[in-house]
DNA sequence: AATTGTGAAGCATTTCACAGCT
DNA sequence: AGCTGTGAAATGCTTCACAATT
């Protein structure tokens, strides 16, 4: 599970890793800018990531030299430059496939912090959500997801449905031009590879902790 | 974030991906064996999970030689092995903190797919939700959280508490026994060495798959 | 004096390739 | 003849260490 890197490569080819670890860096630039902080080093934001400085320094220069040698990096700078490296300078549209507990939950939380990626469009089989209303924003028929996915130009979505309708879910959504999708969904999805998945499956994640726990383990 | 490999080497120090891995393999032994089928390969299990049959030797060989050259593997005896490895050969009893909607939705899906690990123990600090019940297990002040804790042996927890609240719950967890901890608060919890901690962090996620919508990405 | 940016070294994990069993 | 188990090679990521720069 967890990102699946594809072969074919971006530009100078950036590890999957490095992309994962850059909104973490964005956070903390924004928490250290609302602190009034105008530069931070990179030993800096390492004490306040638990990242080491070098890494920080690494995954920056994959994309170019945005500090000061002897200073440090400009916080509204630098948040700036990763936040267009990741495509949040502007809103990006997302769709949720599944208004459960747990895609009610995705939408209510998406709501809470403020946030770049929103939730545009949501959509559920059951005729009793639809037509129902989350956080403002109304449940369609699943019918209607290709065209209002289109419209809405929604490239991200969220999978929170059954594992038997996950792949058919996925399946229309690339169809409709989505590039990355967060699966919750306990399935494996095939889709093409240009699209990015990312898997969270939390049963899976229980059973891996499981082990930690397990205490004195003997030779199995 | 991810899981944080810890130095405090386990016996031969296996690598926190193969644990990862392990529930997969284990997943599609069940999902064969219900199939009635007796032997797989590791090629035949590589094409279930989508994992390498390299690598799925590999991983099971940290553990030992669990198959039969030129046959394969026997597919009870192999998830047994796994189970016990993981420790999901009994019920895992777990607690979780925060039963708010995500909260609620986790406790929830617990109960959908049956599962060894139980959520047994649930808090929250909202008094309109102590005494109410999820699935059964009714809801407690955190006032009780060490003392249930301890009482019904929890060693793995789930926190889906508010970012300010995630810190403090996460000592109190520690302290009353708890190794494994997955964390849903956008937070960087503080934990001694001996516990793993795996974070699922929605806003990052969605955050870096932003990352592979932007399309037609010019030099930054 | 401090801190970035980066080649080179060091590790960790994956893939290769094949000897060893059944 | 087929498939596992595993050293060895390859790859990918992290850490080191230091020259470059302010």
């Amino acid at each position: 599970m967890s990102l699946t890197s594809r072969e074919a490569g971006r530009r100078p080819r950036i590890p999957d890793v490095t992309i994962k670890r850059l909104p973490v860096y964005l956070r903390a630039l924004d928490e250290a800018g609302e602190r009034g902080v105008e530069i931070v080093s990179s030993a800096e934001l390492a004490r306040q990531t638990g990242f080491t400085s070098e890494q920080i320094r690494k995954d920056l220069a994959y994309f170019g030299a945005f500090g000061t040698r002897g200073v440090g990096y400009d916080v509204g700078t630098l948040a700036d430059r990763i936040r267009r490296i990741l495509g949040l300078h502007r809103v990006v549209p997302a769709a949720l496939v599944g208004a459960g507990h747990l895609g009610t939950a995705l939408a209510r939380y998406n709501l809470t912090r403020p946030h770049p990626v929103r939730i545009e469009a949501i959509f559920d089989v059951a005729p009793d959500k639809v037509g129902t209303s989350i956080e403002g924003v109304t449940v369609e028929p699943v019918e209607r997801l290709e065209e209002t996915v289109r419209a809405k130009g929604c490239r991200l979505a969220i999978l929170a449905v059954p594992a038997p309708a996950a792949q058919e879910a996925a399946q229309r959504l690339v169809a409709a031009g989505v590039e990355a999708i967060l699966n919750f969904a306990p399935a494996q999805l095939q889709v093409p590879a240009h699209v990015q998945v990312q898997h969270i499956d939390l049963g899976l994640e229980l059973e891996s902790l499981a082990y930690y726990t397990a205490g004195e383990r003997l030779s199995v």
